[in-house]
DNA sequence: GATGAATGAGTCTTCATTCAT
DNA sequence: TATGAATGAAGACTCATTCAT
């Protein structure tokens, strides 16, 4: 391995050991300062200034780092060739699989509280493809046809909402089998002609 | 008057102007200091410290203060004895009218971020009553069959997340009303016939 | 004494100690931190922000207290009614009387490195009034004529330039007159018999 | 070449890449920080210390290396075989030559700032020998009899005097002339007998 | 009770210096 | 010898809280 490649490895190493340690105070619900970052990497303070210009900077990682896997399972579903109706179905799946993640997200979204951004990052990452499909569903006479941003909007709240309220609702698993249950009903029932 | 209910009136007095200073800071979207509170309210930072124990208090006091009228409003439509679709109707025309003091809402849930406590206000103020008026739209086999939490999370999401979202959508007057339409159409599609 | 006075009064006494305090940090050459007047004025660092909207405030207020009595007995000097050559020789005697204060100033203007600022200060301080009496001089037929910018640079040259570097020289009460007297002579043959 | 000689030559390499660094980075009047030093020369910040004990020692280094070109071509001039007076006019004309250097000069001087550094500078390279050349001057009867050092100080701050304020004064070519011949009116006349 | 000056822990950021490779 | 990542001491500034008047 050359130098230059065994440089960016430890680069992103580090990189990748300091997003964890964000992760890790979000979920702790810790605040975020520069200190206890390098605190709970183990490295100094003046370490984190040779990875990133500023913290906003490296918030600004830490942002893409959390989003992409997101943003890229949700496009892989939304954008595919498949039928619209298949990829709805199969996008409601993958919210009830990566409950976890989407916590987080939400979680880390309402930390870095920036109503603009966070307006952008769920319209780039979910809003847009959901209201393609949308569109592609309604033309194709398979879905209700309403304004295709509406509809995608009364997707999203029908989906994401009970999932966002879970923790607080008292669950086992076959209560979420149940709620996943209901909520294709209801999909069915008011979106699909 | 009594010298102790005189008391309780200039309290009371003092407290509100501060909730009001609050509000006023939330709007102007600037950071919210003991500092600021003070010189908004015109009176002195350590007097803050009279009327609560510390910014905590403070913020808990302003918080019930600002959500109690949204509260009462949509217990009021929520809540009254009417037949469970008029309810609803009502309902989502609220939402329609009221659209400045959410956003206003949603604002300030976003200064005061904390996960636990949003659900928890969201919860409290619109979930519980609008479960309890699906209970009862189901129970009279107005509204389909699902479970009463989710179809009032559906209800919510379907309402409420095209109005989040549409300071993004370049709209008119015109838009407005398009909208309420859709999303009226996807509301009666819970309704059986 | 009013409460407003007395605060005015207090609020004088406080800013005056912080003076004092950068003052004496000049004079012992210590680099001037936030952190440094606080210690050495015995207050508290986040008590100086009281006072002053940050450092480069406060620096400011640091100057214009060191410079306003320099400024002032300068102008005293060099605008009075009195003959251009009597204000000329007067002016040279002050400096010769002033010249511990002087040579503060020349410290302070180096820590404060920042050419604009200097060059203007010296021009307002010295440079302008002493111009305006060479034009008068010149105008008088007293001085000989050239421009009256060189004329004054020239002066300021050859008087303060032997003070400022008086510290290297190794002299004694004696020297002192003696540097006096020669340069009175130099000074002499500007004038027109 | 012997070892120990290719590796003095590398040496100075070097050091004059560093040098010619710190005067590039004092000309964009950029901060001088040992990372933009090693970065601006293109070697590693480490390597620094392979060269110099420490920042001090590298700007003493740095010092001599812009000094020393100054400090020669004034000393060709005050101290050359000519007639003092030739040598005076000699001195006086450089100066109004090698303006754009002397800029430079004090714009390093101001960056360094250290009292005590720059009169001894100062003294070194143009009041040491211009003190030798006006009491050569006043031995022949050519200048006025006053103390030499006096003397010296008179004619640099009369020359170098309007030279730094001319930034200050919006001058085109002639003007600069105009200064000139004034500057020249003053010494014939102060200064030689 | 009211006041607001004083406090000091906490935050981000810079930079000279060291040291393992 | 060369490298540059790691370090940590400083530095400027903020702000919730206290307390003497």
């Amino acid at each position: 391995m050359t130098a230059v490649k065994k440089k960016e490895l430890l680069d992103h190493l580090v990189k990748t050991q300091i997003v964890d340690a964000v992760m890790t105070m979000i979920k702790k619900n810790s605040s975020i300062t520069m200190d206890g970052i390098a605190r709970t990497c183990g490295i100094a303070k003046g370490s984190l200034y040779n990875y990133f210009k500023n913290k906003e900077d490296l918030m600004g990682y830490v942002h893409q780092a959390i989003l992409e896997p997101i943003r890229e399972s949700k496009s892989m579903i939304l954008d595919s060739r498949k039928d619209p109706l298949t990829r709805l179905y199969e996008f409601i799946d993958s919210v009830f699989h990566i409950n976890e993640d989407l916590h987080f997200y939400f979680r880390f979204m309402e930390q870095e509280r920036s109503v603009a951004v966070e307006k952008k990052e769920r319209s780039d990452i979910v809003m847009q493809p959901l209201t393609r499909l949308c569109r592609q569903g309604i033309e194709k006479g398979q879905f209700i046809d309403v304004a295709p941003d509406i509809l995608a909007e009364a997707i999203y709240g029908m989906v994401i909402g009970p999932m966002k309220s879970l923790p607080l609702v008292s669950y086992k698993k076959q209560n979420l089998e149940k709620i996943r249950q209901d909520i294709l009903r209801l999909i069915e029932r008011i979106i699909i002609v």
